[in-house]
DNA sequence: TTAGGTGCAAATTCTTTGCACCCTG
DNA sequence: CAGGGTGCAAAGAATTTGCACCTAA
């Protein structure tokens, strides 16, 4: 799957609707689209804002609600702090993560080869490299096991 | 550099506090001690749990301080959420992030590479990948022309 | 001695929740 | 019409800040 222009996301949206028969509520298609109209991964506030403008009545409250029911839903991800604080660490070398996805474990693990990956080309029009980190996401044998 | 033994760390802590002349308090140490004598990544509640055992007086807000000052004397990283907010995104292809680390920009990128990386052998100790991401640090041109 | 660190308590910021009313299917 | 969604206001959780006292260098 790639990038879609926001007619196919909304058509999509209004499918998944249908799919699992719950309710597209005015808010529900206001708030997607304004997800689905950026590539810019906007936060709750930004989105709700922008929401307003079309729809003075909406409250930041019901934006949360949404987001993660959009979520669970399976039409949008989420970047960043999911309820979880921020963390300290005192090993300095290059290392990557493993995070479990379930309980939140992040062990530290290094790579010689991931150290210095390949980049594509599309990032020299990003910005100027500093480092790059692999984040892997699974699940760890505590949490297999039970 | 690699992983050090903590005896090793609170001797780099010393040094690192005499070479910039900065205070070397009994907080800072314990503080210090507590982070690095872990590879868990703790969070501050939890550092101040560990801290409190042997300094029954210090207080939260000292731990707060202390760790971004760790973090200033590049002495500690930090994961995780840093000052920023959840954020949404409606790209369900899988892609990879750029993120400026001055101003916070994060741009998606794809590469057919870096979707399919061979792990070290470490990771199967460790638990079951199911997927890998990879985040570059940089700075993005907007910044680095201003 | 003194610049800067600490503890306390209160403030902020982001996010979530309880409840009565409203709307979609 | 019924069950779930919404807005409001208030609660919560994590982190930060102002201020007077204390301490390392």
């Amino acid at each position: 799957m790639s990038e879609q222009p926001i007619e196919a996301r909304m058509q999509r949206f209004k499918d998944v609707c249908r799919e699992k028969a719950v309710k597209l509520t005015h808010q529900r298609w206001e708030i997607y689209r304004e997800v689905a109209q950026t590539a810019e991964h906007p936060d709750a506030e930004r989105i709700f804002q922008g929401v307003r403008e079309r729809m003075p009545t909406v409250s930041l409250d019901t934006v949360y609600r949404t987001l993660w029911w959009l979520k669970d839903m399976g039409l949008i991800t989420v970047l960043g702090p999911t309820r979880e604080r921020t963390r300290f660490d005192a090993n300095l070398s290059h290392h990557h993560h493993f995070v479990c996805s379930l309980c939140g474990l992040t062990r530290d693990f290094s790579s010689e080869v991931l150290d210095h990956l390949e980049l594509p080309d599309t990032i020299q029009s990003i910005g100027q490299v500093q480092q790059t980190q692999v984040e892997v996401k699974g699940v760890c044998f505590d949490c297999a096991a039970s």
